[in-house]
DNA sequence: GCACCTTTTCCAACAGTGTTCGAAATCGAT
DNA sequence: ATCGATTTCGAACACTGTTGGAAAAGGTGC
């Protein structure tokens, strides 16, 4: 079958799939064609290109999903709804994805279309919002970047490194505040309860706009 | 010289801030300490441990200057002085290296004495500024990792790839918002304001906590 | 001094990587 | 069927991380 730079891109995403971020190669999404590693240059530049469009694509996927889960939304949600409901549907898609954080991370987000139309609708979202424009885009930076740093802490193979119980004993002693008791809170709940902290921010913005200091 | 563990770390981060974290090689290392790779094996069980150690250097260096910027703040400082000391502290050194914030985000900070020595003094200044402990974990998992995003979109080596006027144009029509006019902010201007914006957050936390809903 | 043992370094090799380039093959159109 | 362009092959290059056995260096007892 003929190679495509779409049936390239394609392979790129299921080899992807696999083995993540580090173990894709040229020769495997070529073999995975039946073809050979060389012949994928004619129709892509080179390996950081096909990265970059594997990251458009997971960004148009997370777009879609995020498109999905504001329709669902009832209508009476808020905009905190909408931020929100952007911002799990984003996770998700990048968690599908082993190493799908520094694939996005790494590839230059320079206007590729996926990754402009999130950032697209998000600002679509603030504005309605009420947030003013000097503030609009910087909250949206602060909320994509926090994403895509949360997913990547997520995604980091820790090994844990056979830490010995009295070395641990150690650290809770060194670093009281981290290892202090606290609500055992599951991933989903924490990133939930930090775009709600974001959200709050952004909303504390847009009061000090309404209400100014000077009043 | 005798090889030692230490040395290599050194070596590994005067190679790194020449050819950055992709460029970086073990039989460069070897070869800046006039040895040969193998030999580094003997102290260092592999390529990641190696980088694991190098991301601990740059936490602790990061702590330092943390240590420094607090000590240079005026007495009738506020806690969000604080913070942002501590979070320009942070982005300053991880900018200092080349591709820093990848070896950040990429090598596991499963109890690296470095990393937890920042998230420890950064809880430190939560509780002081009166955030409750169910919050706290959160508002640091949040800001660290929206600074190690922070540089991560800063240091992607964008080559833009020669954009033509008309699909600039196109690209300007399809998505309004992104390329709207805006205050041009320096990237330090930007990274101050997003701390301000989480401390504001961080704010409306403690002041939810002190004068609650149900009043 | 020398022998002995441990610690450290060398050296060569392996399997794998991204990428290039000329030759071969395939395809489309005259 | 012949020509020209498009596409694929296949081998090669200079790398990479990592390993294991041989060689060297360092330290201790005699």
């Amino acid at each position: 079958m003929k190679l495509t730079k779409e049936r390239i891109v394609d392979a790129g995403m299921a080899t992807f799939a696999e083995v993540g971020y580090h173990g894709l190669s040229m020769r495997q999404v070529a073999e995975r064609l039946g073809a050979h590693a060389g012949s994928l240059y004619y129709h892509v530049r080179n390996k950081n290109d096909l990265l970059a469009m594997m990251a458009d694509r997971v960004c148009r996927q997370a777009y879609d999903a995020g498109t999905a889960a504001m329709a669902a939304l009832p209508p009476e949600s808020t905009w905190q709804d909408e931020i929100e409901a952007q911002a799990i549907a984003l996770r998700r898609v990048i968690e599908q994805h082993p190493g799908g954080a520094i694939l996005l991370a790494e590839s230059p987000k320079t206007l590729s279309r996926g990754a402009l139309s999130i950032m697209e609708r998000l600002l679509r979202t603030l504005l309605a919002a009420g947030v003013p424009t000097e503030h609009r885009l910087i909250a949206a930076d602060t909320l994509l970047s926090h994403v895509t740093g949360f997913v990547l802490q997520e995604q980091a193979t820790f090994e844990i490194p056979a830490v010995t119980a009295e070395t641990y004993a150690d650290l809770v002693e060194r670093f009281p505040h981290v290892f202090e008791e606290a609500p055992r809170l599951s991933q989903d709940e924490k990133f939930q309860r930090s775009i709600r902290l974001l959200c709050t921010a952004v909303d504390a913005v847009i009061k000090e706009v309404s209400t100014p200091t000077k009043a």
